[in-house]
Formats: structure tokens, C-alpha cells, sequence
DNA sequence: GCAAGGTC
């Protein structure tokens, strides 16, 4: 029997209906499908399947120095237990095994990893290697046909950046978490990819803080052609004699703007018109492709969750790769006419058809991993995908269109004209040849009129225009101009630099979008760049590149590369632990600061945003514990202290992040005087403890508070700025249901007879219709059935399907299933998926 | 529990 091993399953099913020709058996072993066909078997791993750490003796952050890490062994231990075990089993009844992770670095180091275990196994089995950068009939047959052996010193480079990247890591992350005193959830991280990200964002809000405006004024007239007029531009040749708009001087602002607002006509001096090609944008990869659908409002690690669904469904190929230029066996022919069987692409499919020549444009990029990111032949139909997964697939559609399509052509038409004496300029630009816009709609095509004027033509000015102005700041990065800026930078990778950002999110060093850093995330950078320079720098990750090259060929080893990381490291840390104390009170101030809302209205000492034992968030009083004063806060999201101050009491007023469901809370002491001034409403008897309720004992669930006790259901808001349905025996009686923050409530005077409670009517500024919201009993039993499954995570459009065969199509449906019965019926999900999705869906 | 890199 012949064992083949590939990076995840997908390609390993993939590999396996090309070698089988079809024909293979699916069987599933530990959580994990094996495929088998004629004498041989294929499993996907799952990445990486071991993970490196150091020894448990150096796991306790307390009992030993993070210098002690500079110095620490580096093991290697399963993180992927039941993929190891099924592999292992395998490997011993393998009489051959073949390699066949991606084309790449990582893919020779995970190929090695398996190497190893297969080795544990089974110590004599020939280990043979096959490398193909696409999973196509033409590759994977060829590269099967001569399979050649692992690179193990290629494999050698990656666990030298494995080993050097964590303790680096480990060691100056346990230090700062230390000196700050924050070792538990919150600690303080630093690595060589997030750190150097991290400075780019801090830099950049440097250069804002200091950023000074200057003044400055720009000109214009409108110019009248035929009765119909169009805008130039006052200019001049300032000293270097560039042409430049802006004028820096008042004075000489308004002496150009006399001389224009007097002038009745301006004297057409030069025409130039000129043609200008606009080429198709290459084929995506990863960062072109979020950079696309950033401009589409999807932020980075959104529009990489969704094309990894897309991919998953078999949509579109793999969403993870560097490669900008097209294999050679791609036919775009073929392609496009599976393309055309989609109503949406029909019209666009048949105009390329009508091209001479179907070439498609080439990036700069040419890689093995593999190829760029473009549709398969099997197409969904819109109702397969949500809104969001459908206008993905269509930009990646659209842009696999454009790599085919003709480049368009624009006319600029550039006129100069002299109102006495003073310069006029317009730009005209008008799009001549649609070309590749026709398929590909989401860059701008605007125009911008200049009518056809001569040389020697005299033009009435219909208006003058003085406009002062002045300069702005630069812009912050954007999500996805970080990431490009990352790559050029040659720092983290295609499959991780969306998600250093969200890290940086979580570990509180970035707020909003675009990021803003928080005072946490400068005085860590302050300190990294104080002492441990390295570590903030690009050049840590050229050093490094440049050392995993020379591993690679056989010109350095891995232990000299690592000792000589490790011995830099051990002296950074001689400096640092002279003045931890200084690094420790700098961070703790800034976390202090990150957190600060204002006086408190009791003592006067600063308020903060505060953690409770349980995980909530409050609002409590620095003074502690000598002032006890304490606002609650609401129960969703994190909380994030904005710039906005509340007028009447000083306190910042405070946002509570919760993705979509993400809200302005203001001020939290406006809203705790809100509560206590509002009176509850009562609408009716409790159904758990009201009236009508059944008596003690005859109920199944909520015994304790089952029972008629008189207790009657109420609007009520809390000072939390939350609004329910409560019963008014709270908290002896905990039956509540839920309100929208916004809007009036109107209780109106029609009752719903199966719960006895009046119908509500929400009524939002927000929303030009009230919202009939009904009985609150009966709306909430609705909203939880009639939740599907998209708005959990990780829930792609081809598992939503097999759920809903499965019996679970809704929230309700997910809560209440049996994880394990689940995994089994359900192929390719496992119980901890599923265990996820429902703690998602609670 | 720390990183970065795979993968879900």
C-alpha cells in the first residue's frame, strides 16, 4: 500500500479523484477522511500537526526569568492528535510513502514534520516527495510520474525561523506582561511580525500628532463654451518652476483672484490632447484580492473568511497564494464557458468570446505555491450564497474577466488659457474605449468634461472662486494598505497577515477602522524600540530571510543561525532588566490612560473601564478601595473609551464593539440617570410567576421561581442603557425577553390572546416606518426560529447545506443538537466545530 | 498562557 500525504484534505480528495480517475472510497478514521483507491490512500494533514514550545518546566511565567528563554530548549509535540494517530497507523501498514504538501517553505517543513512521524512508525518505508504549484490533471500526473526527495535543508530554514520567532517572542512578551504586572488574560505581546506592524501604525499617528496645518488658498473660474461652461484651474510657476495650484499667501491669493473676478474672458493658449492606455489589472492573489474587496466595504480578514467558504464549496480555487500569472493547462476558454451557464455573466462572457485572442495579463509575482485566486468551473447559483459570499464570488469572477479583457483607452484633453495674464488650466478626461471596465465595474470610470476648444479662442468667465483651505494630516493606514505595505515590507505572509491585524485588535494595541492605536500600543512600541530595536524593525525578517536562504543552501546550518539569534537576544535582555521597573510604571500608565473615562462624580479620582472576576465589564473608580462608586456597563461587546466627552459630567463617552451589532453606549453615568428616571411600564402577568402561571411543581424547567406569586412583566430599562421585558420580582423571578436599545415603545391596546400581553410598537428616528413588533412573547419565539445560520462564523455555504439536510437550519436547531450525533452525520464537520458554532450561536 | 506559520 502507497501512502500520499498533502497539506489539508481538500487537496488530498482533490489528488485523489485525479490519480483514481474517479473511483476512490471515502473512509473516516479518528475525525479524519482517508481516500483509497486501487493499491493506495491518501490523507490530508491540517497544516501543521506538531507545534514547537519549549519544555513544561519553563511554562510557569512566574517562576522563571524571561532571560532564561534566550537559553531554553525547543520541542516538538502533536498538536494535532488525531491526524498524528491516523497518520501513524497508516504509515505502519505503508510500504511506500509519498509527500505532497505545497510547493513552498512552510509546505517542505510541514512535508518534513510528517517525515518524522511516518519515520516513528515505520522506520524503513521509502519517503518520497512530489512537487506541483496546482492541483490540475496535467500537474499532479507529471509530478507523480517523477517524484523526487524532500529538500530537508529547505525544511531546516522554516524551524530556524520556528525557534527563533518564538523565543524572541515568548521571552520579551513574558517580560513586558511581567513588568506591567499583566499576566492574565491581558498580557503584553511582542513578536517579530505584530511588533514591526504595529510601529507601522504608531509611526504613522505620530506624524499626525505632529502634523501642523498651514494655510493655503486655490482658484478657479468657470469657462463658458457655447453656452454650456466647465472649471480650470488658477496656476503659477512657483520658484523652482514647477507648476503649482496652491498659493500660500493671502495677499497674493487675492490679487490673483482681483485680476480674474475683473477679467471678463480668458484666451485659450494651448490645446494638447492625448491618448492614454489604461491596461487589465493582473490576476489576484491574496492582497490584491483583499485590497479589491476592501474597496467593497469588506474588511480584510471578512473578505478572506468568505473567499476561504468560497474555496471550501469549491467555488473558486485557493484563496491562500502569492502567484500572480496563470498556470499554462489553465484554459480560459474552457473556463468561460462554464462561466457563461450564469445568467449574471452571460453578457459579459459573450463579449470576450468576440476577442481575436484570449491572453491574460501577467503580475509581477510568478510563484509555485499556487495559482492566483480565479473561479472553477462549478458555479453556484445565487441561492446557494448569501448576499455577501455572492458579491465575492462576483468580484473574483469579474476580475478573472479582466485578466482576459482588451485595455481600455482614455482622451485627456489638457486646455491652457490667460485671463489677463493670470494662468487657467483644465484636464479633461473621457473614456474612449470601455475595454475591460465592461467586465470588471469597480473602478471608477468618471469623466470629466473639457469642451473642444482652439488655440487663439477667447472664453467669457462666467464665476471666480477663492478657496481657502489647508492641509491635512496624512491618512491613517487603511486595513488593506497595511497589508500591502506588510508585503513589501516582506513581513508575515499571505495566510497570516490578515490576521496579525486582528490580533493587534485583540490584544487592545488598535481601535477602529481605519486603526487608531491605543496609549498601550505606543508605550510598547516606546519600549521595544528602546531597548530591543530589532524586534520593531523590517530588518529583523530580511536578517532572517537571509539566513533561512543560506540554510536552504546548505551554506549555514540551523544551529549556528539560531545560537547567533539567541546570543543577540541575551543581551537585549541585559538592558532590559536594568530598567524593567521604568518599562513596567510607562506601561501601566498607558493602560491606565486607555482606559479613563473622568472624575469620579463621588471622590474626584479618575474613572476606568474595569474587568470584574466573572469577565464583565463596569465602570469603577480608581479610588478603590476607598471610593466604591461603580457604573454598570452593557452586557455585549468590549468596550472602547472614545475621544467624544459628555458635557455634563466630563466622562468620555464609551462604544461597545460587538462586530455588527457594534454600539454607541455615550455616556454611562447619562445612561444610569436615564434608568433610575424612566418608570417601568407593566404590560402584563409574568408567565413564569404571574398570575396564570402554573403552579409549583408542575413545570418542567425554571422550578424555582414556577409558581403564581403575583408577578407582572414590565418595560423596564436599566442603567446598563439596556431595555427588556422583566418581571418586576426580579431578582427572585429572572424571566425577561428582550427590547431594541433604539426607538420609543408604544404599548398599544390590542392584546395577543395566547400570552395575555398588549402588542408593541417601536418607533426609531432611525427608520422612516415603525417597526410592529407585536407581543414580546411571541416575537421573540419567532426571532429565534426564524434566525438562519449566517451570521455565525466559519458556516460556509456548502456546510449550511448539509446542516439543513442534517435538520438544523436555524439557532434554535443549532443550540439544541447533540455536537457528537452531528459530527457523524454530517461529513467533514467535527464535534468541537460544531461545540464552537453553538457557543457562537448562544 | 508567550510567536508565526500552517489549517477549519
Amino acid at each position: 500500500m502507497e501512502l500520499i500525504i498533502t497539506e489539508k484534505d481538500n487537496a488530498a480528495r482533490r489528488i485523489a479523484d485525479i490519480l483514481s480517475e474517479g473511483g476512490t472510497s471515502t473512509e473516516r478514521s479518528g475525525g479524519v477522511d482517508v481516500y483509497q483507491w486501487g493499491g493506495r490512500r491518501c490523507i490530508g494533514l491540517s497544516g501543521h500537526v506538531v507545534g514547537v514550545d519549549f519544555p513544561p518546566e519553563y511554562s510557569d511565567w512566574r517562576d522563571v526569568e524571561p532571560a532564561e528563554l534566550t537559553d531554553a530548549p525547543v520541542t516538538k509535540t502533536p498538536t494535532q492528535e488525531s491526524i498524528v494517530n491516523v497518520l501513524k497507523r497508516l504509515a505502519g501498514e505503508a510500504d511506500s510513502v509519498i509527500i505532497a504538501t505545497d510547493y513552498d517553505r512552510e509546505g517542505e517543513l510541514i512535508g518534513k514534520e510528517a517525515y518524522e512521524l511516518v519515520r516513528e512508525a515505520n522506520a524503513d518505508v521509502p519517503v518520497s516527495r512530489v512537487r506541483f504549484s496546482s492541483i490540475t490533471e496535467n500537474e499532479v500526473k507529471s509530478a507523480f510520474a517523477d517524484p523526487d526527495d524532500l529538500d530537508f535543508d529547505l525544511a531546516a530554514a522554516g524551524e530556524a525561523r520556528q525557534i527563533i520567532d518564538l523565543i524572541w517572542g515568548a521571552a520579551l512578551t513574558r517580560f513586558l506582561s511581567l513588568s506591567a504586572r499583566q499576566v492574565g488574560d491581558d498580557f503584553i505581546s511582542v513578536g517579530r511580525v505584530q511588533s514591526p506592524t504595529l510601529k507601522l501604525i504608531v509611526d504613522k499617528e505620530r506624524e499626525i500628532e505632529a502634523f501642523d496645518p498651514e494655510d493655503y488658498w486655490e482658484l478657479f473660474a468657470d469657462l463658458e463654451k457655447e453656452g454650456s461652461t466647465f472649471e480650470a484651474q488658477y496656476f503659477y510657476r512657483d520658484e523652482d518652476d514647477n507648476e503649482a495650484e496652491r498659493v500660500w499667501n493671502e495677499d497674493d491669493a487675492t490679487a490673483a483672484f482681483d485680476v480674474l473676478r475683473e477679467a471678463a474672458t480668458a484666451v485659450v493658449e494651448s490645446v494638447r490632447r492625448r491618448t492614454r492606455t489604461d491596461d487589465p489589472p493582473a490576476p489576484f492573489n491574496t492582497t490584491q484580492f483583499i485590497r479589491a474587496a476592501s474597496s467593497l466595504g469588506y474588511a480584510a480578514g471578512r473578505a478572506m473568511s468568505i473567499a476561504e467558504d468560497l474555496y471550501t464549496a469549491g467555488y473558486i480555487t485557493y484563496p491562500r497564494t502569492d502567484n500572480t500569472v496563470y498556470p499554462d493547462d489553465l484554459d480560459p476558454a474552457d473556463l468561460l464557458d462554464a462561466l457563461s451557464a450564469q445568467r449574471d455573466f452571460a453578457a459579459s462572457v459573450e463579449r470576450l468570446e468576440e476577442l481575436d485572442e484570449l491572453e491574460a495579463t501577467r503580475g509581477d509575482e510568478e510563484t509555485t505555491d499556487h495559482p492566483p485566486i480565479h473561479p472553477t468551473a462549478d458555479l453556484p447559483s445565487k441561492g446557494d450564497l448569501s448576499e455577501d459570499e455572492w458579491e465575492v464570488y462576483e468580484l473574483v469572477v469579474r476580475r478573472f474577466f479582466a485578466t482576459l479583457a482588451e485595455p481600455a483607452e482614455w482622451e485627456h484633453l489638457r486646455v491652457v488659457a490667460d485671463a489677463e495674464g493670470e494662468q487657467l488650466k483644465a484636464n479633461g478626461r473621457r473614456l474612449v474605449e470601455e475595454g475591460y471596465h465592461a467586465v470588471y465595474p469597480y473602478f471608477g470610470t468618471d469623466e470629466n468634461h473639457v469642451p473642444d476648444v482652439a488655440e487663439g479662442e477667447e472664453l467669457a468667465i462666467a464665476d471666480a472662486r477663492m478657496e481657502a483651505k489647508q492641509t491635512q494630516p496624512p491618512r491613517r493606514y487603511g486595513q488593506s494598505r497595511l497589508i500591502e505595505t506588510m508585503e513589501s515590507m516582506g513581513i508575515g505572509t499571505k495566510s497570516t497577515r490578515h490576521n496579525v491585524i486582528e490580533k493587534l485588535y485583540d490584544r487592545g494595541y488598535i481601535e477602529n477602522d481605519p486603526p487608531r492605536p491605543t496609549r498601550l500600543a505606543m508605550a510598547v512600541v516606546e519600549a521595544a524600540e528602546e531597548y530591543a530595536d530589532l524586534v520593531v524593525s523590517e530588518e529583523m525578517t530580511a536578517e532572517l530571510e537571509a539566513d533561512m536562504t543560506a540554510i536552504a543552501e546548505g551554506e549555514k546550518n540551523l544551529d549556528s543561525v539560531t545560537e547567533e539569534s539567541r546570543e543577540i537576544l541575551g543581551r537585549v535582555f541585559e538592558a532590559l532588566d536594568e530598567s524593567r521597573e521604568e518599562i513596567g510604571e510607562h506601561l501601566r500608565e498607558s493602560l491606565k490612560a486607555d482606559k479613563r473615562l473622568g472624575p469620579c462624580p463621588k471622590c474626584g479620582s479618575d474613572l476606568l473601564v474595569r474587568r470584574s472576576r466573572q469577565g464583565s465589564y463596569f465602570v469603577g473608580c480608581d479610588g478603590y478601595p476607598d471610593c466604591r462608586f461603580t457604573l454598570p456597563l452593557p452586557s455585549t461587546g468590549e468596550p472602547v473609551v472614545l475621544d467624544a466627552e459628555c458635557e455634563e459630567h466630563g466622562l468620555n463617552e464609551v462604544k461597545m464593539l460587538a462586530g455588527r451589532n457594534t454600539f454607541v453606549h455615550g455616556c454611562p453615568l447619562c445612561a444610569a440617570e436615564e434608568a433610575a428616571e424612566t418608570e417601568d411600564r407593566i404590560i402584563g402577568p409574568c408567565p413564569e410567576c404571574g398570575e396564570n402561571a402554573a403552579p409549583e411543581g408542575e413545570r418542567g424547567e425554571g422550578g424555582d421561581a414556577a409558581g403564581a406569586h403575583g408577578g407582572e412583566l414590565a418595560i423596564r430599562k436599566l442603567q446598563s442603557g439596556s431595555r427588556l421585558v422583566g418581571c418586576t420580582r426580579y431578582p427572585d423571578c429572572e424571566y425577561s425577553l428582550p427590547l431594541p436599545r433604539r426607538g420609543d415603545i408604544e404599548v398599544t391596546d390590542t392584546y395577543c390572546e395566547e400570552h395575555d400581553l398588549p402588542e408593541l410598537v417601536v418607533h426609531d428616528e432611525g427608520s422612516d416606518e415603525p417597526w410592529e413588533l407585536g407581543c414580546p412573547i411571541c416575537n421573540y419565539e419567532e426571532y429565534r426560529a426564524r434566525q438562519g445560520l449566517d451570521g455565525i462564523e466559519g458556516i460556509g455555504p456548502k456546510t449550511k447545506e448539509k446542516l439543513a439536510a442534517a435538520g438544523i437550519e436555524n439557532l434554535d436547531d443549532l443550540v439544541d443538537a447533540d455536537a457528537e450525533g452531528v459530527a457523524e452525520d454530517v461529513e467533514g464537520v467535527s464535534a468541537e466545530r460544531v461545540e464552537d458554532w453553538q457557543a457562537k450561536a448562544d
